[in-house]
DNA sequence: GCGCACTACGTACGCTGTACGTAACTAGGA
DNA sequence: TCCTAGTTACGTACAGCGTACGTAGTGCGC
């Protein structure tokens, strides 16, 4: 029997060829690679184990002889995309380099919408996140400062960017759960909103919707958040 | 027939009570207290619509009277702990108003472990949630900026105290769903990461663990951030 | 070449959200 | 005042989920 799994498991020490049975017919990268396909296309939701067989073209319970369970296939997931990371020589201007790298997993995010909501520390240790973090700090080689500290830049930065990511593409991402629209949904509650700030018990909401600051530019407040956060770290161009 | 919601609707523009038919069982605060029980005890994916029923002592579709989707009895949970907030009168000092917001919605979230999950800019214009940011707003008061600046200041304060939350309940959270422990778990985890650093592949990953700051503070850390965060909006105790 | 660990996968269980139908109830209009 | 339409309550049922378990069949190590 092959007793699986009583005890913790991580699924990157177990190896992808097993001694004796027959030849596995997939990779793991086969299969993370399909229910990337599959999130890509239908959403977290869509991913069930069921699906990614089919995808496959296997039936469901082989994929357990791959993954354990199916939070490990979730882990598969968010490396398969890690790797999409590119690296490059550290070009010497450490706050540049993070820039980039920021601007680099927020493109990441939005091709795999589903990403930021897998965002997990517990999964920052997968081959790939490990090849990513090694890059961050290389990037931040003539710094001058603790590994911890550059490590919780390197953690600040990633939560900023998971989380303003998050924001922007919290309404596409729930429409796709919901029977109506985008619009429609927003169109709702902005009428609600409407209806409870005109009642006149929330004037700073009021005034704060009445600005009408114009049409937002996502881009433009990502960068100006991110920009705040590394001035945070290095005022004025100085060490950490 | 009740044409049950072919059309968005937001729960709190729906009255308590309907005009016609006999007086419902329970109030919209009841269900929801309820399901904050229940997760509370025993996480949020024991948030069934049958375990809520139960816990109410009414028949599972019962609940469909009083909540259309379960989406929205999430929505009723996190309106439901933001009347937790507690407000005061502003200071005068905002960075220390800010401050204070940010621990008390740092204590809420360790007291609700499955908030940071729900947080979604979506629920963002609950009841509660509007006499929450109408309370920041108030704090902001004196600051010369415009609304929308302070919107972007309390957005990215909220984000960064959810995330930091997240990390900070990540395993704690994940271990609920494991049949193994948190202690388990973390021990294989870090045998691995030993193992690949080991190797050499990663020298700076390398150099970072063996850095050892000895334990951590969880607090200080925090602090420590939320601090950066604020003096990266106002540098030097001026406005924004 | 034997045996056993492994792969493949069908079946089945308990759980989920929720569509639908039915019975009891009550407020508004005649 | 009675009637009726809209609401509440809730049992049943269905499709889908993760996955435990049992059974074949395969091929490496002894």
């Amino acid at each position: 029997m092959a007793d699986r799994a009583a005890v913790p498991e991580v699924i990157w020490a177990r190896p992808e060829r097993a001694g004796r049975g027959p030849k596995p017919a997939f990779r793991r990268a086969d299969i993370a690679a399909a229910a990337v396909r599959i999130a890509d296309g239908g959403g977290l939701d869509a991913v069930s184990m069921r699906h990614v067989a089919a995808e496959l073209g296997c039936g469901t319970m082989s994929l357990y002889n791959y993954v354990p369970r199916k939070e490990d296939l979730y882990e598969l997931m968010v490396d398969a995309v890690s790797g999409e990371h590119e690296e490059w020589e550290p070009s010497g201007d450490w706050r540049a380099d993070m820039v980039r790298v920021a601007h680099q997993t927020r493109t990441l995010m939005h091709r795999h919408p589903w990403l930021p909501r897998l965002m997990s520390p517990v999964y920052g240790f997968s081959p790939n996140a490990l090849r990513y973090l090694e890059h961050c700090l290389a990037c931040l080689d003539g710094v001058e400062a603790s590994y911890g500290t550059k490590m919780q830049l390197v953690g600040l930065l990633n939560g900023v960017v998971t989380m303003y990511v998050t924001n922007e593409l919290a309404t596409a991402e729930r429409s796709r759960s919901l029977p109506w629209s985008e619009e429609q949904e927003n169109a709702v509650r902005i009428a609600y909103l409407g209806s409870q700030i005109a009642g006149g018990a929330y004037p700073r909401m009021a005034a704060a919707f009445m600005e009408d600051p114009g049409p937002i530019d996502l881009d433009a407040v990502f960068d100006m958040a991110l920009g705040k956060v590394l001035d945070a770290f290095a005022p004025r161009g100085a060490g950490l």
